[in-house]
DNA sequence: ATGTATGGACTACATATGTAGTCAATAATG
DNA sequence: CATTATTGACTACATATGTAGTCCATACAT
């Protein structure tokens, strides 16, 4: 039953996936620029991650050094994937296209997306 | 300040994408399959959605019928493109890459994102 | 040593969400 | 017509979430 990260707490955790193991304070101080949180309030944020065993701690004299214990690659894959199975029957195509506005996806993400595809191919040939 | 629509909201709401517009009464039994819901919690999620500005009625004798006031495609590319941006940093390529497990994406996903893929070459072109 | 700042533990409280129950009007049925 | 079933309106209540506050022990500065 691991409750679902929530909004609030994602900015901590994207804190702490940028670098880690942090102390509470160092949190505060990251999210300080485009958070307007009480300390208090990023507190309990990170008391519930550790309980929701997104967290861990390591004690560090008096305070305690959070670390990630789910990863990023993990927690967005997943929320991908759970994404594509909600809305878009599981099929890759239809959530890239509603990714697109009116007028089609950048350059970049088409040239990106066809050296991805390029390489899912060939891993396919190898197995 | 508009809600956000919620996990069993959407189940309703796929109800009503699916075909619209229906009485409550529709709506409990088309999701009396695979939910096991009470009857009034369907009505409570449809009446929180009327609030939402998601669902709309219409007067149909003693009753409503309802439709949707956001259309599926339009609510599935907001959140595709929330998550894109939230933890992908706004690019398509490592969202599908997250969708894919070890061994990538099926045959027929790439081959549906490459037909996608051309065609958003010839908008381009065309632009 | 003594006051003060800091850090964690526990508590608080409004709003959201999941999941229903009650009530009153009305429609359908015997 | 009297009874029952249906429907919307309003209410309920536990847990989740956003956003803090209080208390107490301890480290630090004087």
């Amino acid at each position: 039953m691991k409750s679902r990260i929530t909004q609030s707490e994602l900015d901590v955790m994207d804190v702490l996936w940028a670098e880690s193991p942090l102390a509470a304070a160092d949190v505060v101080h990251k999210l300080s620029g485009s958070k307007n949180w009480n300390p208090r309030t990023v507190k309990t944020l990170l008391a519930r991650l550790v309980e929701k065993k997104a967290l861990t701690t390591q004690a560090d004299g008096r305070r305690y050094l959070y670390s990630p214990l789910v990863s990023k690659d993990d927690y967005a894959a997943k929320a991908a994937r759970s994404l594509s199975n909600r809305l878009f029957g599981g099929r890759a195509a239809p959530l890239v296209a509603h990714l697109a506005g009116a007028d089609g996806l950048s350059e970049d993400d088409i040239a990106e997306l066809e050296a991805l595809i390029a390489n899912m191919k060939n891993m396919d040939i190898k197995s």
